[in-house]
DNA sequence: AACTAATGTGCAATAAATTGCATATTCTAT
DNA sequence: ATAGAATATGCAATTTATTGCACATTAGTT
């Protein structure tokens, strides 16, 4: 299973990437925001990087989507 | 020049990395909080794993020092 | 050992993230 | 086109992160 490492930037591109990852898991905003613990309202804007999510908010929402956060370090 | 990937569990790891890579650039908390526009009580509890950050916080310090923020997706 | 520099902590006030609700809007399946 | 599902939003209340200060503690240098 070959991966891929997105440099994160800003909010929206971590919106963009835990978006995209939901929709190939299939699952909605509601069912995902509750298995992962997190208001609805929180994770919607979460994905529109509306929002400024502690990291762990964003630690929860990648464990539960099999990702993980990397610092890269030269 | 080689890089290391770390992998985030928690925030007791991001404090670590951040401490080493201040301390590999010579710089003291007050003196970088200052550079990164963060409270020194804030960037010192970071440091120590206490505070739970937000992204753009931790974005703020890692840019600061050279590093990235990833997400890995498999 | 003494002194200075750097780091850590209690605390309260402030700012910002989070929450939940009702409702609006958009999307999807038929 | 229609109905139901999914997503988005205004809003206020609550919770939590952030801030700044004084002072304590630890670390480093001589």
């Amino acid at each position: 299973m070959q991966f891929v490492a997105l440099s994160i930037m800003n909010k929206k591109e971590i919106g963009k990437i835990i978006r995209d990852r939901r929709k190939f898991l299939k699952i909605t905003q509601r069912d995902f925001s509750e298995i992962v613990g997190l208001s609805l309202r929180n994770y919607i804007d979460i994905e529109n990087g509306k929002a400024n999510p502690t990291f762990e908010a964003l630690k929860k929402i990648t464990d539960a989507q099999g990702l993980e956060i990397i610092i890269k370090v030269d």
